[in-house]
DNA sequence: GGCCCTGTCGCTAGAATTAGCGACATACCG
DNA sequence: CGGTATGTCGCTAATTCTAGCGACAGGGCC
């Protein structure tokens, strides 16, 4: 209201770590455009990102993956332990699984592709601060996959199930070896038995699991608890 | 080309549960009003719903949680029963973290606050329709804490491993029915191509994966972390 | 002594899958 | 513009699986 904004005190301290230049560009006008935020760190390699990691803590971290000397994650974990307080966002064109696993494991809290318009990111920014999470879609569809996949039980429905369906010994172990893949040939060698004895093995696990083919057997099997893995 | 050339073949099928009628209302005219998008079900209660899944599947479900006669979690998991090739998307005013989680873990890839603008409902619908999670900030950093407090292998044996064997849209589709134990016909039907193309993908699924059957794909292809569950 | 489950082995017809060939239209990339 | 990937569709032969019949021996259980 009265002259002189604050100086720096109520800004959004941002630190960036982006080696194409013309993002960096873009990116570092954008900051110094927007009068709520301040540009308080500018690394475009790993080691310059550790190096000011050194310095006063910035309140929000955008950070590249793919940087000339190292991976972005690095940056990412030492953040953390330098920075405490700082939140990580990841900009970056890398959208394969490995990367965005570990870049969230590492303590990212926001992930966007590139081919996001360069222009919102400050909004993605203000969005991070005030305790959002900014995932481009295709990533966040990554993670919720990986997401169910962790959690384990869910009880749902089944619970009590007196569908404790046996299966003997012979029968566990084809269907395990089914669900490796093999055929029922392989199988027969592999335990010593006749092809045909593995067909009866397997005309039994389907009556059991009341399925009518390998792969069924397998997402029944799967369901039930009755694999490994 | 012939053959039952359904008359919204190329559109997005819609189906939609929501109570609340000012929403409802604005989120049916807008579907109708998009061009590339045909509203297929709406149901106002748990039970409609439950009752519009006998019908032929929607490709995209979005669901509000809070309905008069039960939770739509409910309709979640029982849409995965029954529409396995439909994708979720929540409509919610619930932010708190048993709702998202639950959800989650029922099987909704998109999740969104109600204070988005519905305007832009039908382009997050086309994002989850194209393999994406539109999640609201707040609703994700609740999915990365929980994801980082469940996740304690932080190994990153990263490297070494560009098997990251990348499968387009239709062949991850096609790999997870047959994970789940459909015939070719059966996915040909549910994924509404031609039995043929099914074995196509297939063939190039199994180029990809460097295996020769169904049960080798789904062992490889779990081991390489391509399939949820 | 019967009955049921298991382990073993067998045959065969029909269904499903796999392999080996395409083909054509988009779309994107360099 | 050519090459590659994708999505779509097609046929056929060979292989594999499934379903539908067995059969026989051994072991438990009542």
């Amino acid at each position: 209201m009265f002259a002189t904004p604050p100086p720096d005190s109520s800004r959004i301290r941002v630190a960036l770590v982006e080696d194409d230049v013309q993002f960096f560009n873009a990116f570092t006008a954008n900051i110094e455009a927007a009068p709520d935020m301040a540009l308080v760190s500018a690394s475009t390699t790993l080691a310059q990102a550790l190096q000011a990691l050194e310095n006063p803590p910035a309140d929000v971290l955008v950070v590249d993956l793919g940087l000339p000397d190292g991976s972005g994650i690095e940056a990412i974990r030492a953040a953390h332990l330098r920075w405490p307080t700082c939140t990580v966002m990841v900009s970056t064109t890398f959208a394969d699984e490995a990367h965005v696993i570990s870049a969230i494991e590492s303590g990212a809290s926001g992930y966007l592709l590139k081919d996001s318009v360069p222009k919102v990111m400050t909004e993605e920014i203000r969005t991070l601060h005030s305790g959002g999470s900014p995932i481009s879609p295709l990533i966040a569809r990554q993670v919720l996959m990986r997401f169910r996949a962790a959690a384990p039980p869910l009880v749902t429905p089944r619970e009590t199930q007196e569908t404790a369906t046996v299966l003997s010994e012979r029968e566990r172990q084809t269907l395990e070896l089914i669900a490796k893949g093999f055929t029922y040939e392989e199988i027969a060698g592999l335990i010593a038995v006749s092809r045909y004895t593995v067909m009866t093995y397997v005309r039994r696990i389907y009556a059991k699991l009341e399925v009518k083919s390998k792969t069924e057997a397998i997402h029944e099997a799967r369901s039930q608890g009755l694999l490994a893995v």
